[in-house]
DNA sequence: GATGAATGAGATTTCATTCAT
DNA sequence: TATGAATGAAATCTCATTCAT
């Protein structure tokens, strides 16, 4: 996680890698996971309103009819492939608050699970951030309730931190929840748009930035004082 | 810039409210600025996608084709109300990029005049973030060019800071510019959601919450003593 | 092929009836067949510009859509109708040039064609004409290809039958080509127009006079020297 | 006129060229002739109903409204355009026909005023041809009695020149005249649509094909008895 | 389960025409 | 006369959804 230390998380707390498959493992891919799957490409692709419900059935390969057998609405596709998603995330957020580790490995451990998740499936995370998280009059309102969940469940971890003494007591844990949750979803931003270097080695090192820049800020230590050397700029964690 | 202190930049530095106004100080609302002051509150009530030009037109109090006789089509008033606040915004980071002042007190004016903006005009800050900021099949794209001008500039402000010894080094300066916008993005998304608590004292609290959290980090500093090594960063927690 | 006499060509040497049928004959008129066939009322009645896509479906008793699912445009239409008919037209003028008869028998059979062409579906050929052959900056444009192949194919007899000597040579074929089409189409425009009578009796004897005028002109024949007939009228080229 | 010979009828008939001018030869050109003027072009390039009515006062360098000023309607535009003309061309068959000249002068001059016409002014012609002369369920009905008149006019002549034995009495005025003039507006096409050669040459040797197509016929003249010289040839070609 | 033809409401956009100045 | 902003009816085309097979 850190540039040359241990991860933060991410396998070894987080349950690693079969938790970012989605949920095809199991089925020899049935016609509905390959409606879902091609319904990500092409969302990805076109975005969810300028693409039609035929150019996801084509992406498929099935009957155009195929898709109405599965899914009532061409929305209810989308709330799908989200649900999917984002309870794995809840899950995988309310496992790592439960362990008995720091907050930054905590902080860690969720930026390594949404890093995964986008490496492991770029299209995905895609869409669901284009799609649903920020949109606030569509499927960002279906699905407020566990967008919500997400935020307070991050919230929870720095009311616990600040509890304990080691997040400073001033900032509410609300905003700073915010904070933590929109750097990181920035981040993902960044390569989607093509505006941030991407592959393994950016990716490795964006976990540890931005917990980093979150719980150590970007600011030097101070320099002076008797020996208060900031540890963290040191990368020492 | 204490948790009650002073404002973080805001007005004293970057010249403050008149260049909040958009852009239709001037003229007693021609035409064109009615229609285009409706397109915000109707797209933000409605979304972009979901709202018809007729709603527009009715929301103005204008006829239908008089949209088209000032607008080539729906797209092109989105376009106008983004790049009207967008250049705003760029020329505001180079005038506070320009200024003699403290890292903090730079990323305070930007985080002062994203915020500001918010309050002076909720609807086209939603809008522009839901609609053009994160949508990167349609006006994302088309506005990328702007959009990544302005993370290149904090980029810009990382850098120099990072010259000047006042920011870690280790941290790339895009990242970070990126961590830094992307916090206080998502703050907006969490007011527009109304996922955070909004009004006067929320939002100036918010100004400094953020610059404290991506500045100073959310970790405690160090407790005083000889040798109180930075306990956070230790991961001994 | 005196005035009252057989065809002039057509059925006999053009093969007649089955190929003024258009491309229907076949299939229990499937929902394709009846929006063409119901497209040709439609334009005939109404004018390509002046119907809109919904009087087509309402003639053809089937739904808005159908229309674009099975065309892209209603220019489509118009263009599948115009081709379905021009090429069997282009067809038949081949076949004719190829056989050994005379000049005025090609001329005649085409004529006949044309002339049968409008007896059967006088709709088709008014919207043919009406809409696409003059249509100079629409679909004239659009099919100038196959229409001035059309002409050209006509061109080639004339050639041809100057190269033998049974037409002067002092007429250049293009010109000439024009002048035998030209006037063949001011005939049925007259009909479309309800400027010349209708009906089988007329059809036949238009057949013979276009032929007539153009290949022996208007001018009475010589009067003088001994028996000197004028032994084109008899058709004895 | 002919290839070598005299010119059939043309400007000493007919009175030349200032009956082509339109009628705007007065006039230091009013913003209503420029509004006239430049809708024959905007007309001619873009077809009528392609157009705007923008197009044409910008064409014509005016005030949108002033169209209306002048007009009543973009219609009648066109009216007016096709009236001035085809009232030019009226009077010049009857002209024409009470002259005491040959029925082949006569064609001759039919024939020679309407090429001119084109020659002087393409874009006239080919929107009096293209969007009124054939268009049968638009202008071509509102101006049917102009246009039955001239083919009537030609038809007297045909019927004259039968009664004194010129032309064959067994073909029918009605559609001689047709023949005529299809073939004449078939050469017009020819040029509008760049299929045939155009050109000064070409315009003039067109007056001589067309008649000498249409009364000489294109079947050369039988060859044998003595002195059987055909009369049409008169032109001694 | 699987197919794709058929449906039709609704959206954007166009543009002739009006009218206040 | 001259201007061009303002109007709004209508047209094309899209596409989610249904349904018969």
């Amino acid at each position: 996680m850190s540039p040359a230390g241990a991860p933060v998380g991410g396998e070894k707390v987080a349950g690693g890698d079969q938790r970012l498959a989605g949920g095809d493992e199991k089925a020899a891919t049935s016609k509905r996971r390959q409606i879902l799957d091609a319904a990500v490409r092409v969302f990805a692709r076109q975005g969810f309103h300028a693409c039609r419900v035929s150019d996801i059935a084509d992406e498929a390969g099935v009957a155009y009819g195929l898709v109405y057998h599965y899914f009532a609405s061409k929305d209810e596709v989308l709330d799908t492939l989200f649900l999917e998603r984002w309870q794995v995330m809840l899950e995988l957020i309310r496992e790592v608050d439960a362990q008995p580790i720091s907050v930054r490995e905590k902080f860690g451990a969720i930026a390594s699970f949404i890093v995964d998740s986008y490496r492991h499936d770029p299209d995905l995370m895609k869409v669901i951030i284009v799609e649903v998280t920020r949109a606030a009059n569509s499927f960002g309102q279906t699905h407020l309730a566990e967008i919500r969940t997400a935020y307070e469940l991050i919230g929870d971890i720095v009311t616990e931190a600040q509890a304990q003494g080691y997040f400073r007591p001033e900032i509410e844990p609300r905003f700073a929840a915010m904070a933590f949750y929109g750097a990181i979803e920035q981040l993902l931003t960044g390569w989607i748009f093509g505006l941030l270097p991407a592959g393994p080695e950016h990716f490795e090192r964006a976990k540890w930035l931005v917990v980093e820049t979150i719980c150590g800020g970007l600011e030097q230590a101070p320099r002076g004082g008797a020996g208060s050397e900031r540890a963290r700029s040191s990368g020492a964690q």
